[in-house]
DNA sequence: AGCACGCCGACT
DNA sequence: GTCGGCGTGCTC
């Protein structure tokens, strides 16, 4: 209870408060503040909240913010005199809400970005959008010869008056070429001789018109009789329309139903029997499919689960969930269900699924389920159906989000259910500034909502499996329908070697056979593409190298080039050597290209499909090549991770990996990790149909623990042992790392920046934090940058951002703009 | 990034 | 005085 105001008022007026907001301003400069205030004018007292999106002052100019914060403050504080006002909300609905706020307060915390950055990872597209200052002659009679002012002002009112006497401020200053254009506008706007009127740019895409007819106001006269055939079928389909709605009815719907042309539906429009109307339809960047599924029976794994996740839902209470479940376990179903609960209660979901490109089916089978109310949110999606999928979701009318990593950050209200589908995969982790991982930030937005956040996979990360052993771990260890998992076998390329130098092991050419003899399919998969790594002259030995990258070219078969994999350099493949003139220039180290050749010289009748990131930069190309597969259109499909991940061929039975090793040899010590996961996911794909499925990994590393554990599809065996070797060096989960990078075209700076970096980091940070570096980053040069970087060994309990902040606040503005910040890197390259 | 402000030199 | 060119530093 507050006590009872009895200042009197004069002594009130004293401590009187003044309503204020603070302000991101969307300026792209370099040194602002955090925020600005602003006053709150009186007739926006009730609607200015944090969150909404307003029009305010800027040095003169008008600029788009966000509110961030409301306060009051005392009218004697020095800031009062500073302050200017508020000028208005931005209309149509663009304000953030608070869960999304408060991913933009955490981001901006813990990555350490500014508030902006974080700001445009969670807003629409709106911010882009410029104020535009439109000028006109308060008199519009007024020429140049009436101004009682320098020639520059004369010129300045002629050439508004030609221009019709209003004009952008852009395009006046273009056609008046003026080079004292700034004076010169300032003092007409000074004697009042030109007005001007600051607007916001609206949205290009506000939703796309249709054309819809309602009818006519001479519709009750009509003689239908008299009237052609197509139009009298149109009247009489627009009145059947008309008795069941009020709406109009959308004109392509209209020309159907009537079989009639768009010519004749013009000729009602002119005589007034039918009026046409402007709708706008929201574009729908995934058609629903036309007919739902039906909920089926969940199998007891599968229940089980289930019933764990909606005693979850029901808690009301932030917590994770692990959905520990082997490869074809069912999970996509047990999303369904919570889904469904949490919908029931009355809350909205998000899905997250790791790249939504790849994860066509999954799309489809929750539109299937929930229709209209799942709303699709990915980086490929145009302006306008952005636009479209935002607008459902903050009005409520899809409450379901499917999307990718961004897709976090939905502007969907009381979200009961976070789903990270394949939660270990790294396109979670978003790898430009701010970089942040959606794992964290979905568990961010769990607390902040209540919200159970469900962590699917079948090859956990490290982090998470470590943290679920306390909190809920739901497992499902049978196949859907009892079916077996697939029989792996090792082949020990060593041995093999001694044989035979080739591609394929005789075991591997003898399962091939088999099933092509036996009509099913086979997926090959080698984590490299092109056709060779790298290509060398056995004389001399010169290796064919980026120019703006420190990497070898791959040679690439197809395009008969060679392929910079880390930026879009492409060169010729020479015949000779460039540099002794030799002729024995050869490519080495295998690809899927040459995997695909060699395919071809042992089965030259099989049907082959690659699918890399050359076979599917088209669009569409990576969801027929799929399609394709499935139907049965070819025999073996040879890819890299992405045959690997999360695709469903019921007729595979046969999955061979050509080489384990790219993986292991990785100087990452995260390494086995990933190669345990990738070998247990693709091994996976194998047998998911009625058909029991039959593994062949190729290594030189057969008693590697990451391939052993795979092969036995033992997850808890690799936990075990990766876990003690990540205590014993102190590695993720048991210490944070922190990758700083310097990145500067020059490499003088780049290394300078990191050596005044390292300096200011042993200057600030705690002893008990391990510096390591300066160095040159793992990829030295990349895009022409080169890079050093500077990393951190922090133990658990200290916050890794503080450490960082510390540091940079002593560095020049030029280094502190400059430093790419990676907490918890997933790679140090 | 913009934009204003202030200082100085040229010109009415 | 007045205008315009340019460098510096601030933006509620």
């Amino acid at each position: 209870m507050a006590e009872p105001l009895l200042f009197q008022d004069s002594l009130w007026e004293e401590y009187a408060l003044l309503e204020v907001a603070d302000v991101v301003v969307d300026v792209d400069a370099p040194d602002l503040q955090p925020t600005y205030s602003y006053r709150i004018p009186d007739p926006l007292l009730n609607r200015i909240a944090p969150g909404v999106c307003v029009h305010v002052p800027f040095h003169g100019r008008e600029v788009l913010g966000y509110v961030l914060e409301r306060r009051q403050i005392a009218l004697d504080d020095p800031l009062c005199s500073k302050l200017k006002s508020v000028i208005g909300i931005v209309a149509d609905a663009v304000s953030i809400n608070e869960e999304q706020l408060h991913l933009v307060r955490w981001m901006s915390e813990h990555y350490v970005c500014d508030l902006l950055s974080a700001i445009r990872c969670v807003a629409p597209p709106i911010l882009v959008n410029k104020v535009e200052t439109f000028v006109r002659l308060t008199d519009p009679n007024l020429r140049g010869f009436d101004v009682a002012g320098s020639v520059p002002q004369a010129h300045l009112v002629e050439t508004l008056h030609h221009l019709g006497g209003d004009s952008e401020l852009g395009e006046l200053k273009d056609a008046a070429n003026l080079s004292s254009f700034p004076a010169a506008y300032a003092a007409l706007l000074r004697k009042g001789v030109i007005t001007e009127e600051r607007l916001v740019q609206r949205a290009k895409v506000v939703g796309k018109k249709r054309k819809a007819y309602l009818l006519g106001a001479a519709a009750d006269t009509l003689d239908a009789g008299r009237r052609s055939p197509q139009q009298q079928r149109l009247l009489h389909a627009l009145v059947e329309w008309t008795a069941k709605t009020t709406e109009p009815m959308p004109a392509d719907e209209l020309l159907r139903r009537a079989d009639a042309s768009a010519a004749s539906l013009r000729g009602l429009a002119e005589k007034n029997l039918v009026q046409s109307v402007d709708i706008i339809v929201h574009r729908a960047p995934v058609a629903a499919p036309k007919e739902r599924t039906v909920a089926p029976v969940l199998t007891p794994g599968q229940a089980q689960a289930a019933d764990a996740l909606r005693d979850a839902l029901n808690h009301d209470q932030a917590q994770t969930v692990l959905l520990f479940g082997v490869t074809a376990s069912g999970k996509t179903e047990v999303y369904l269900d919570a889904i469904a609960h949490c919908l029931a209660l009355g809350r909205s979901a998000i899905v997250l699924v790791p790249e939504i490109a790849l994860t066509a089916q999954v799309v489809d089978v929750f539109l299937g389920r929930f229709g209209e109310q799942v709303a699709v949110l990915h980086s490929k999606l145009s302006e306008g159906e952005r636009h479209d999928e935002w607008r459902r979701m903050q009005e409520g009318k899809a409450r379901i989000v499917v999307g990718a990593r961004s897709a976090i950050f939905a502007p969907v209200n009381n979200v009961g259910l976070i789903v990270l589908d394949e939660e270990h995969e790294s396109s979670y982790k978003q790898e430009k500034m701010p970089r942040y991982h959606a794992r964290d930030l979905a568990w961010e937005r769990a607390q902040f909502s209540r919200a159970t956040l469900l962590l699917g996979s079948a090859t956990p990360s490290l982090e998470t499996f470590s943290q679920s052993e306390g909190v809920g771990r739901v497992e499902m260890r049978q196949r859907i329908d009892n079916r077996p998992l697939p029989t792996v076998q090792v082949v020990d390329l060593r041995d093999e070697f001694k044989q035979h130098k080739a591609l394929f092991s005789h075991a591997l050419i003898d399962a091939m056979g088999a099933r092509l003899a036996h009509k099913q399919q086979t997926i090959l998969f080698l984590n490299r593409r092109g056709y060779a790594q790298f290509v060398l002259c056995r004389d001399c030995g010169w290796v064919a190298k980026c120019p703006n990258c420190a990497v070898s070219l791959a040679f690439h078969a197809y395009a008969r080039s060679l392929k910079c994999h880390h930026c879009e350099y492409t060169g010729r493949a020479p015949q000779a050597c460039p540099d002794c003139g030799g002729a024995k220039v050869k490519a080495f180290g295998i690809g899927t290209e040459k995997v695909e050749e060699e395919v071809s010289k042992y089965f030259p009748s099989a049907r082959v499909a690659r699918m890399d990131r050359d076979t599917t930069s088209q669009k569409g190309a990576h969801t027929r090549l799929i399609r394709d597969f499935r139907m049965g259109d070819y025999d073996i499909l040879i890819g890299t991770q992405m045959v690997a991940k999360g695709l469903d061929f019921p007729n595979v039975t046969l999955v061979g990996v050509v080489s384990a090793d790219t993986a292991i040899n990785m100087p990452d010590f995260r390494a086995a990790e990933r190669t345990f996961q990738l070998l247990t996911q693709v091994a996976g794909r194998a047998g998911r149909g009625v058909t029991p499925g039959e593994v062949i990994i190729q290594t030189f590393s057969p008693d590697h623990y990451a391939v052993q554990a795979a092969t036995h599809q033992d997850y808890e065996a690799f936990y075990r042992q990766e876990i003690e070797f990540r205590r014993e060096l102190k590695y993720p989960p048991f210490a944070r790392f922190v990758n700083l990078i310097c990145a500067d075209i020059n490499e003088r700076t780049a290394s300078e920046r990191a050596n005044r970096l390292a300096t200011a980091l042993e200057g600030t940070a705690p002893r008990e934090i391990e510096i390591i570096g300066p160095s040159a980053a793992p990829l030295a040069r990349l895009k022409n940058q080169f890079r050093f970087h500077v990393a951190m060994r922090i133990p658990l309990g200290i916050e890794p951002s503080g450490i960082v902040r510390n540091a940079l606040l002593g560095l020049p503005l030029s280094d502190r703009l400059s430093i790419s910040i990676d907490i918890d890197p997933l790679s140090m390259a």
